[in-house]
RNA sequence: CGCGGGGUAGAGCAGUUGGCAGCUCGUUGGGCUCAUAACCCAAAGGUCGGAGGUUCGAGUCCUCCCCCCGCAA
């Protein structure tokens, strides 16, 4: 098949290679344009336009596929096009130009999870189980047709990022299979539920402010939901402090740590050592954090330098102004 | 040239007005102990990011460069 795929981040990478290095021809990519700047000097390249470099493929980068890409799409007569987390949306022009259509590589088990954070929301609502979806494409967001779903627990320790990496690999290996169906004309398509649909936001800085308030399990389920990004923050005194990893302790709290006002980091002498905050309802162990100006660490290292004490009090607020 | 923080032992940090380079952790060796990730003693480990300059003397002051990080976009 001739096949046009459409994506961006990392996510997208699988998919693409599996395509790339199977009996099908990739013809052409889409990506988004290039972003400027990370730190006000160059410009980035997205990890599929990289991939597009080094593997020699044409690329587009169209800043408005439906208003510019229409006459180049059509000229390069796809059979399929393949979207995964392309980042825009496609009019009905652009979806009737392949003759199958197009399908997307959707990292929720649909109708949950429509839209832009189905991998970071999964996690942060604590849910046990996610997967990939493959979807005809229509006009509507993630509403079409159901081709084919794989699904995956989510463990217990795993962050977005690396749920990520592991619904790339599914997805990217059920794109593959799909495509083979599309082709034999096998492929079968079932409507959405839409009783059972919900539909996610981008996940942005301030739905990431840890509320102490909140059961160790949450506020654990927040912090890995949010890694790598845009990562759980909180205050301590004036600084801006991130939280990549944590687990609920597993520590019995003695009177004083239960009488500690939520937010503040206990003295766990007695145990091994460690960063335990008080929670609304017992300790949360801080493995990965992140000072202003410093690298990601091991909490347990902050300690050394003396950067965080214990008795040190992180602020529980709703928003922090930036 | 968007704004700001930072580079000192393997790691995290301190280092006052320039004057013998330190702390915590880790590592190694020894001790204590039924035992230990706990405790005690000891040791090893540094071109203070790089280059130049000022000075009797620079981690510290000046100039240029490299690298890391946060914010804003």
């Amino acid at each position: 098949m001739r096949i046009v795929f459409l994506g961006t981040p990392d996510f997208a990478i699988n998919s693409l290679d599996v395509l790339v290095k199977s009996n099908h021809d990739v013809i052409a990519v889409v990506t988004q344009p290039d972003k400027p700047t990370e730190r006000g000097n160059k410009i980035e390249f997205s990890a599929i336009k990289k991939y597009c470099i080094t593997n020699d493929i044409p690329l587009f980068q169209f800043p408005k596929i439906s208003r510019d890409g229409v006459i180049d799409l059509r000229a390069l007569a796809p059979d399929l096009m393949v979207t995964a987390a392309y980042g825009q949306i496609l009019s009905q022009d652009i979806l009737s130009i392949p003759r199958f259509g197009v399908i997307n590589v959707h990292a929720s088990i649909l109708p949950k999870y429509r839209g832009a954070s189905p991998i970071q929301t999964a996690i942060i609502r604590g849910d046990t189980e996610t997967g990939v979806t493959i979807m005809q494409t229509e006009i509507g967001l993630d509403t079409g047709d159901i081709i084919d779903v794989v699904k995956t627990p989510i463990f217990d320790t795993e962050t977005a990022g690396e749920l990520s990496n592991r619904l790339a690999e599914l997805g990217a290996n059920l794109l593959l299979e799909v495509i083979e169906k599309i082709e034999n004309g096998t492929a079968t398509y079932t409507k959405q539920e839409q009783f059972d649909a919900s539909v996610t936001t981008k996940i942005s800085k301030n739905d990431t402010v840890i509320n102490w308030e909140k059961s160790s399990r949450e506020i654990k389920n927040l912090i890995l939901g949010s890694n790598p990004n845009p990562v759980a923050r909180t205050l301590l005194g004036d600084d801006l402090v991130k939280i990549y990893r944590a687990k609920p302790a597993d520590i019995e709290l003695d009177e004083e740590m239960q009488a500690a006002e939520v937010g503040t980091i206990l003295s766990n002498s007695s145990v091994k050592k460690g960063v335990f905050v008080r929670t609304g309802d017992g300790a949360i162990e801080i493995l990965e954090m992140q000072l202003p100006g410093g690298k990601v660490l091991p909490a347990k290292q902050l300690l050394n330098g003396r950067k965080i004490n214990i008795g040190d009090k992180f602020k529980s607020v709703i928003q922090i102004h930036l």
